[in-house]
RNA sequence: GCUCCCUUCGUCUAGCGGUCAGGACGCGGCCCUCUCAAGGCUGAAACACGAGUUCGAUUCUCGUAGGGAGCGCCA
């Protein structure tokens, strides 16, 4: 139970703490989305705090992949983002504290040293572990800047109640004294971890699965600082479609590559939440939703396989059911890097109404869209040969005829004319439509004919009616 | 090797001692139809295995197998 008390009411802090060497994954996503919905749902606050202790691996260019990512997917947080290397100072005083307390101790042991034994203990089919040779006292060796060793307990067991995996126990006989600072004085990610969640009053822990062996380690430091301890919840890890773990070969992995692939923030959300968590049947959710009914508890214990194909129907069914204005506000973004101008055609969120059930992506929509905003160019080879055949000058004469009479260019009465058309000519739809969708699209694929005709606009109807049959036209004389 | 963790349809999951093991994605069929979709109806598809406990186990216990993570002066 998150239990913190300010101003005399319970509340809830969680952080999401990614290290900034890479752009911000799926399962880090989900983490943060988490965490977001925890704080959210108890009026609780929400923490960022970016790990960029690791000098070598840390980029800026990470930090703000992260920081994009959050922002795109609308997680706000509501302290940070922290860098915990502005925290160095902090994190030195706290080591001198253990040193002064007893807690750590300096060890000199080489390198060479830790390796051999750590080699001599796996021939020997034991955890490799520190041997504790500087924990009672060792001698300054000359040259040779020590590290800090936190001074782990030999006795007992370290025992914590995982909100999502239950008990968890570990003797300390299996832990070892971990390096809590390098020579240089710089601190190592197991005590910085401890160091900020108690700073900044971290009540709930929520992380990956990866981090549940470092627990007890990071519980026992909690102790000597006489920290209270936050509440832990590990949540399992994301793998690729193929049951393998998450990795590039996948695709998409980045939370902003699939923005760049088309997928709407509240689709990538809304499959994320579902991933390990579930409320009976329910399958979407809306954000005030997920924050009312999310409950970490209730997450799954087993790593789960990311389904593209389940992420693509989530999409659609936004880009279906949302307002069509609101998906079109997401599309301009893709209109802008497709290069193709908003204002050379039908309204966005009309072309929304229209091809959101043809296509399940944002990025698709703009690639199907492009005949109704651009001239097009040459007919497709096998469209055209199937379609424009001598056969079809009349009925597209026809309906070009009537439809240059035609004053009110909407759906209901273009597929009126449409239909009369047909009638009149005594001839299936299939008959007038095909030949007319190729004449407007250069394809023979397209919504249906009625919509098409009035996303195209009645000036280019008439013109790419006129064009193709002239080109039928040629086509009869060359026979 | 050692420690910790995990195991229901292909995938995401419901189940919390007695269910025809439910839903969703995907897949198949039918319907609708001017193409492609979308939609409607429908079908195939799972309790890893073995012992217990129990009148009765998917559900509880213990093993086995399989999988994952950790064992850093990385985070």
């Amino acid at each position: 139970m998150p239990r913190r008390l300010f101003f005399g009411y319970l509340i809830v802090r969680t952080r999401f703490a990614p290290s900034p060497t890479g752009y911000l994954h799926v399962g880090g996503a989900r983490t943060a989305l988490f965490c977001y919905l925890e704080a959210r749902a108890r009026n609780g606050v929400f923490i960022l705090r970016i790990e960029d202790t690791d000098l070598e691996r840390s980029t800026p260019e990470s930090v703000q992949a992260i920081l994009d990512g959050m922002e795109w997917l609308g997680l706000d947080y509501d302290e940070g983002p922290f860098y915990q290397t502005q925290r160095f100072d902090r994190y030195a005083d706290v080591v001198q504290q253990l040193l002064d307390d007893g807690r750590a101790y300096h060890c000199y042991c080489s390198k060479e040293r830790i390796e051999g034994i750590r080699e001599e203990q796996m021939k020997a089919g034991l955890k490799p572990r520190y041997d504790g040779h500087c924990r009672d006292g060792a001698e300054a060796v000359a040259g040779v800047k020590p590290v800090v060793r936190f001074r782990n307990p030999h006795q007992g067991d370290v025992v914590f109640d995982d909100l999502v995996r239950g008990r968890i126990s570990i003797s300390n006989t299996e832990l070892d004294d971990l390096v809590i600072a390098r020579p240089d004085g710089s601190p190592t990610y197991n005590f910085t971890v401890v160091v900020d969640d108690m700073d900044m009053k971290v009540s709930l822990v929520i992380r990956g699965d990866d981090h549940i062996n470092n627990t007890p380690r990071q519980i026992n430091i909690y102790q000597a600082l006489g920290a209270e301890l936050p509440d832990f919840a590990h949540v399992p890890m994301i793998l690729g479609d193929d049951g393998a773990r998450l990795s590039k070969r996948h695709g998409a992995v980045g939370v902003l590559q699939y923005r760049e692939d088309g997928y709407l923030p509240q689709a990538l959300l809304n499959y994320l939440v579902r991933l390990g968590w579930s409320h009976g049947d329910q399958e979407v959710f809306s954000l005030q939703e997920m924050i009312e009914l999310f409950d970490i508890r209730q997450v799954n214990r087993k790593a789960s396989a990311f389904s593209t194909d389940k992420l693509d129907w989530l999409n659609q069914h936004y880009m279906k059911t949302l307002p069509p204005a609101e998906v079109a506000e997401h599309l301009v973004w893709y209109f802008e890097k497709a290069g193709i101008n908003p204002e050379k055609g039908p309204s966005l969120a009309d072309l929304v109404s229209v091809q959101a059930d043809r296509v399940k992506t944002l990025r698709e929509m703009t690639d199907q869209s492009r005949v109704f905003y651009e001239d097009i160019g040459d007919f497709d080879a096998g469209a055209a040969k199937k379609h424009l055949r001598p056969v079809a000058e009349q009925p597209l004469r026809a309906i070009g005829n009537r439809l240059a009479d035609l004053e009110i260019w909407e759906p209901e009465r273009l597929d009126q004319v449409v239909r009369i058309t047909a009638e009149e000519l005594e001839v299936g739809m299939g008959k007038i439509a095909q030949p007319l969708r190729v004449a407007l699209t250069g394809t023979a694929i397209s919504p249906s004919i009625d919509k098409t005709l009035w996303l195209v606009g009645r000036e280019r109807s008439l013109a790419r009616i006129s064009r193709a049959l002239e080109y039928v036209m040629a086509r009869a004389a060359a026979v």
